[in-house]
DNA sequence: ATCGCTGCAAATTATTTGCACATAC
DNA sequence: GTATGTGCAAATAATTTGCAGCGAT
């Protein structure tokens, strides 16, 4: 468990809360999960942590690199552990499940059509936005 | 002025804030606008729109098909006018300038990802966002 | 005349913030 | 002991909805 140097690194007390949740996002239950998801996993284990809170260590993890925050289609911020291997996204808009994919194409030509442009890419992050046509397509739980 | 007939064509009666939001887009002078700036913009023509008038009716347009939303990053629905023609956006983070472009070799890609992992596109806009390095990077309002 | 539309104000949803108390180091 | 962190409740921000009256056909 090197969770408290990792708080320590980015100045942050290793406090119950921020050892929860940092903890939830490394039990690899869910890879991707918003504010008030956390807030419900940890409530289910007995962990009670204010709302508030969750909402306050997952912007500061987030500063501190810990977390990537995502605001798919839907009007939530998503997280995800930050494991530094670069990848895209494919969430599905009707249970809005999320899949990850890296294509090196796609990477060249979007850093080449936002340089034409002026533009300097951050995190070359970026969405598809499509219809999981899986049978067992679950609802809104697990985004 | 054929407007009238898009209005009519999706079953909507031709009001006089319906009218309005339509030709405001149509008149080019912004071509992403969220709910807000479209409601400042009739202000700032004398025309009083409910605000809650115009939400309804930028849904309503959406589900006509007469406009698109988008939702960048920044929590608030953009909407532009849907002319046919499929492009991708690229968006500044700092000041939401937003640009269009198309690249077949990126949709072909992204085409493939999606395919391979069993999930159907709709519509295959993706948007990439990045700083715009542009000495002129405006302010907040061009969204 | 009828049914749809609008405006306003109140409700919702996601998130943030103020403040008194609790806790890590 | 002191600076930080936490919980709760109230505040914001974007958007939605209920309802009584207005307007298009």
């Amino acid at each position: 468990m090197r969770q408290p140097e990792h708080l320590k690194n980015a100045g942050l007390k290793s406090t119950l809360p921020r050892l929860k949740v940092l903890s939830l996002f490394e039990s690899g239950q869910a890879r991707h999960m918003s504010a008030e998801e956390v807030y419900k996993h940890l409530l289910s284990t007995g962990d009670d942590v204010g709302l508030a809170t969750i909402y306050r260590v997952l912007t500061q993890f987030e500063q501190a690199g810990l977390l990537i925050r995502h605001n798919f289609e839907g009007g939530k911020s998503v997280f995800e552990l930050n494991q530094g291997t670069h990848h895209d996204h494919i969430v599905c808009l009707q249970c809005g499940h999320v899949e990850e994919f890296f294509d090196a194409g796609i990477e060249a030509r979007q850093e080449k059509a936002a340089a034409e442009r002026g533009f300097s890419i951050r995190d070359h992050t970026l969405s598809i936005y499509a219809d999981c046509t899986k049978a067992a397509c679950p609802n809104k739980t697990q985004i």
